[in-house]
Order: C-alpha cells, then sequence, then structure tokens
DNA sequence: GCAACTGCTTTCAAAATGATATCAGTAATT
DNA sequence: AATTACTGATATCATTTTGAAAGCAGTTGC
C-alpha cells in the first residue's frame, strides 16, 4: 500500500487524518479532559459510539496520533497516549475554539475554556504543550504552579456554579 | 428549529461546519485558488463529484460562509463569494498546511504555499485576508505590489517549472 | 459470590457518499 | 444558421459509512 490519497496536498492531506466529525473530538477530550481510558472517551459531551469510537482509536493508532500501552493497574485498562503529532495540533485546537466562539452558538460554559486559551495566546499553547509532553511523553517539566489544564477546568466549573446559582435566586428554603 | 447540536462546544460546532473532507477543501480553493464558480471549483485536485459539491455549497451558503450571486457576463453563470466568518479560516488554514506539512507525505509543489504562509506569520496572514475582503466583500483596499495570491502561485509554478527541468536534463533534441 | 466495570465486537437499519449520466438554457465558433 | 462547448446543477443507483443497541469474556472491588 503506497498511498491512495486524493491528493499530497497538506490541507488535504490533514483533512483526510480529522476530517470527520469524531477524531479531533477524542483528541480534544485527551488534550482538555485529561481522559485516556476507553469508557473515559466513551462518556463525551456528543456521545459517540462505541463501535466509532473503537475505529477512530484504531485509525489514530495508525495514522501515530496516538499510542497504547497496558494499564498497569488493571490488566483489562489500556492507556491511550498523544504523540507529539497530537500534541502539535494544540495551536490548530485554539484556533477552531477562537472561530467557533465567534460565530457559532456556543454556550459559555463550554467556551470558557477556548476564551482563555484565546486570551492566553502562544506562550499559554506551549506550555500547555510542554504539560502534554510530560504526561503522554515522559519527557520531565519544571512544573510551577496549577497546570494549564486545571486552569481551565477552574473556570469552567466557576462559570457552571454561578450558572446554577442564578437559575435558582435564594430559594434554598423552598 | 432551535438546534439539533450535538453540544455546545466551540470546537464541536467548528466541526460541524467544516468537520468532513470536502468544505474546507472549497473554500481552500476559493482562498488560495481564487476559484468563484461551479465549473472551477469542480476542477479541484482531488475530484469532487457533482453532487457532492452542489450539496456543500448549499450548506455552506447556509451556514454563511458563502454568498452567491449572479454573474453579469453570463447569464447561468453564478457567483460565489467568501464571508468575514469564511475570512476568518486564513490562519487556520495556514496551522492546518503547517501541521501537514510537518506530518504528512506532502508533495513539494502542493506544500511550497503553505510554506510561505507559514514563513510569512500572521502579518502575512492579515494582509492576505485584507486582500480577500477586497475581492470578495467589496472593501477597498490600498494595494501596492502583488497579492499575496499571486505571490503564493509564483512560487508554485517555479517549483513545478523546476521539477519539470529536473525530469529531463538537457535532452530537448532527443 | 456477585455486581460493576474493562475494552471492545456484532448486528442491522439508516444515512451519506460518490461515479456517471443527464438536462435545459446560454454562449462562442464556424 | 448550425454546431459545439459550457453553464450550474439533478437524477439514479450502488457502495460505503454511520450509529444505536445489545452483547461478551474476562477483571476487579466489595
Amino acid at each position: 500500500m503506497i498511498d491512495d490519497h486524493r491528493s499530497a496536498c497538506p490541507i488535504n492531506l490533514s483533512l483526510e487524518v480529522f476530517g470527520d466529525k469524531w477524531s479531533l473530538l477524542i483528541i480534544r477530550d485527551m488534550i482538555f479532559g485529561g481522559k485516556r481510558h476507553f469508557r473515559e472517551l466513551l462518556r463525551s459531551q456528543e456521545g459517540i459510539s462505541s463501535n466509532i469510537l473503537a475505529d477512530r482509536l484504531k485509525t489514530l493508532l495508525e495514522i501515530g496520533m496516538l499510542t497504547k500501552r497496558d494499564d498497569p493497574s488493571h490488566k483489562q485498562k489500556a492507556i491511550y497516549s498523544l504523540t507529539e503529532m497530537a500534541i502539535a495540533l494544540v495551536p490548530i485546537m485554539a484556533h477552531l475554539g477562537a472561530w467557533g466562539r465567534r460565530y457559532l452558538p456556543v454556550s459559555e460554559e463550554l467556551s470558557i475554556r477556548a476564551q482563555l486559551m484565546e486570551e492566553g495566546g502562544p506562550v499559554l499553547w506551549e506550555r500547555f504543550m510542554d504539560e502534554l509532553r510530560a504526561e503522554h511523553l515522559g519527557v520531565s517539566r519544571a512544573s510551577d504552579g496549577p497546570s494549564v489544564r486545571q486552569t481551565l477546568q477552574a473556570a469552567y466549573e466557576e462559570v457552571m456554579t454561578r450558572k446554577a446559582k442564578e437559575r435558582e435566586p435564594a430559594n434554598a428554603g423552598s
């Protein structure tokens, strides 16, 4: 099998890799959600079915976007890791998030991360990528303070808490 | 129809817009190839079929990525234009191209544009976007020197010419 | 010992894809 | 005036992909 690609254009080849509805969402959940196991990925916001998830994971492994190894703590668990190729998508994720936030009907709670990524700019993206390298590639890293993912997650939860309060204003005793 | 979206996450919504094999390629051909007509878009590198092209154009119009108007010079011709929403994808195109160039088996001639876009950085992208606004939105622009698209196209043709020469070294008389 | 959890696989219906042919009108060519 | 080529699509139909749901052989925690 040499190559059955439609064309050798970089944009076309990129789209052949993740030009579908699910592949990039799986990467997103691993990057921003810290998910590493099949069952974790199955609980995506969007509700992927298990056969599709299995198929996409297989493809992503073949392409070299992910690696897979056994979880020492459980004989049936597999740990999926991002490769550098996937970690390099962080800036694209940031741009995609910024674009979606500007032009599409996003919700506040699900776009707060995108907002922080946009505001943080390339400096934040690089820091995030370093953290991901440490987490997925075993590269050591000088860690100081909370991780980027923790910061993004905290902001998300803050919005959720505030929204919950706004929905039931001072009727705890009702 | 309120919204039958899977989730209001900006990345998910972005993927619902162009998370398929063709939509972004159509936008690419309009941005980098300067294509404006149905038949022009039909002659893509990758060979899209006419029914798929028609369907995607319709969707892109509905979403608001494109507009369509009559061509004064031909009663059956339609002119497709990019909206600001689509022009805003230029940085994403640049990143996608750079990523593809780094990790996928691209050809030199089809990736020279991506290389120049990467080297040009945000400054070049902005200039390109201004040119596209002038071309597609009728925004006036202070034009000096060759357009970004012309520069990219010239670089592409230079590579093609060089490659043609390398293939037949000095056997013009054979 | 039993319920819950593990990463999948199977089944089957529905939807999307895509190659090919076609169309009715327009324009350029001869 | 006749022919040829071009316009933006549609229609047909086979193949491929998608996806919901159920199931499975083990493993683990209680």
